[in-house]
DNA sequence: CATGAATGAGAATTCATTCAT
DNA sequence: AATGAATGAATTCTCATTCAT
């Protein structure tokens, strides 16, 4: 996150963010924040009324900065392959640039936390639908509600768990992690989705014509 | 799991699981899961030296179940893709027959627990390569270590994750989660992989060419 | 101690005393000494009817060892001054021979423990006479209770605390704790006892005729 | 001790003092100390870093105060003999006026405590230097390592046991512990000590000549 | 705004002991 | 005589929060 660090609002904030990336959001104590932010322990509850407060905002604050990526990707002037490439890109490219607050919000997103839990269905099925969106666009029937429920989340996810197991892949694998491999990333995952929709698509076609 | 509920280790480890997978590690204490499996608090402490001990022995467990998949499916009798559908028929089959510990160890293995950092290192790097190899049997250049650390992390999450979001799934989509559902689920997977993963060799090839 | 370690409860009561010896008695847990003795942890309270049981026994025995140094000591037939010097060594040897018990004893002796009180009460002050007495052979006026009560203490604590800070003398001087050593420390002792008693003795003499 | 007890860290302090000298460190429980001191328990771990804190700040203030004791003691000006007595009556008048927090300090130096090894190696090297040093003052020759290793802790022991056991003196023996007690205490133990090295010297000399 | 002290509930663990076998 | 499982109380410590200053 790339805020004023002189506030001590978001000290707090990209300290827990980091915390809650490293450890888990229960795993991590209001002290242990207040330390790592250089504030007193009282000004948690005096800004965010209470730990599940900071997550509450580092949640919505995803959500408000993931849902931007999607303006404006669906231009009618564009050939819809390459809105999804270009949309692709971005949510490379946004991850990327929030890989903490994504990694805090994928993470803790599943799990049961009473706190959360409205603003969870609310925020996540609109995610889900920006993800339907995003597939629509790769030339698929919009009727077909069971490959878009599939499609979706499988693209989301392959993208943020990329980053995700970042730290084993380094041990594995030895790649530099820099402009070109996000690059290259990218387009491989534009490439291994639209190929596998195509597919997908044109099986679907058989299967009705051999239903005739 | 399905062990014998007699026994009180086996009802602890149960108990675990399930508050594991739906709150998280961090967020649920002995008391809970030892009210949960109706034993005495201190009997944890006496079959699992302590909380992260059940951790492990899940995660020990995890692992054991999901080595157990890859066993057997490289049959170099049947073609390269009929292998491929095979094992990700298996492992839908193998998330859904252990969904609760397949969560539990999806959720914990990125976060940082010391206790457990060694075993996670050994297990998830063995977890990789199951899953490389996987791919190479999809008809890639076993040189292309890019595509295979894209490609394997993204089948497997993608399925993962498919059990992960099933409860805002249920509320977005009407699916029945029967038989039905997950065969015809694993078909589409498969089918959307095989596709990506044939386009992206052939995209490779022309490359080669055009430089030339 | 010397026993059959054959017998588990020997056993446990040799465990128990090295490691009250060394922790003292409340920082030491029963599966601890159990662990040590090689035996079940209920075999603690099958033999001796719990923790502080091994306590009762362990003071008792040192009692009934301690008592038995006294026996025959006082020979009408040898100077006094004899007599003393032949007890110090006794005492003495009778230290090096019993040493964690004898720790144990001189540890947990002032420490409140309601369970072994009356204990207590009854040996100490045993004790305490039996030290008297051998003051008195110093050649003391017997009505003087005041000297009898420092010499007396002062001589047994000494040869006690010679064992006690054992570990740390061991790293300031460089002696060999050998049969040399506590021939020569016994000396040592006897001889200033019985010099310093002397001078008190000759000082209350001037003291009275001064009186006069 | 004798502390401002409107001050939550110094009852905290006084009442583990007091528990200590009664029970041993081991004995005694957090929530028993913080009764005692009437704070709450959380308290202990925030002042103190949890129990073997409140000993360590135990020990440091014992040995604080105690070499204090000895600045000033080596007056050139005084016949050796005159400077002895005088460090008797000051180390006797010390643990007086300090008499838990000596016996806290005495009663669990010996014992095997992984947290304050370290604390406790560096202060009872300097403290048995002090009391060496003492003994020096009494006409020994420098070099007779050994007398000195003997008389020191004896002269301390000494002292301290004789408030060690007071609870059982005052049982067997008759006597009030006024001021005049420890004048004449003091006294006794100086007389004691100084004829008793006096003699201790004297037959060193002795037995060189004898040897010639 | 900011602090450090204070709170009470709850955390995990270990305790000595007992029980059925 | 001996075992391993089980118990419930007690252990120390940490938790998120609040309060007076």
């Amino acid at each position: 996150m790339d805020r004023d660090n002189s506030n001590p609002k978001n000290r707090i904030l990209a300290a827990a963010i980091s915390l809650f990336a490293q450890k888990g959001f229960a795993a991590v104590g209001v002290r242990e924040i207040a330390a790592e932010a250089g504030v007193n322990i009282a000004m948690i509850s005096y800004y965010f009324d209470g730990k599940v407060g900071i997550l509450k905002e580092i949640l919505e604050e995803f959500f408000r900065r993931y849902f931007m990526v999607f303006e404006g990707v669906d231009d009618e002037k564009k050939a819809p392959e390459d809105c999804v490439r270009d949309l692709i890109h971005k949510i490379v490219h946004f991850v990327r640039e929030n890989t903490e607050l994504t990694m805090v919000s994928y993470n803790e997103l599943p799990l049961d936390l009473p706190e959360i839990a409205e603003l969870k269905a609310k925020r996540i099925t609109a995610m889900i639908q920006k993800v339907s969106g995003l597939v629509l666009r790769m030339g698929l029937d919009t009727k077909d509600s069971f490959i878009i429920a599939v499609i979706g989340p499988s693209l989301i996810t392959t993208i943020f768990t990329n980053f995700r197991i970042r730290p084993v892949m380094k041990q594995v694998f030895p790649f530099k992690f820099d402009d070109a491999y996000y690059e290259r990333y990218a387009e491989t995952i534009a490439t291994l989705f639209l190929h596998g929709v195509k597919g997908l698509a044109e099986e679907r076609k058989q299967k009705k014509r051999s239903k005739k």
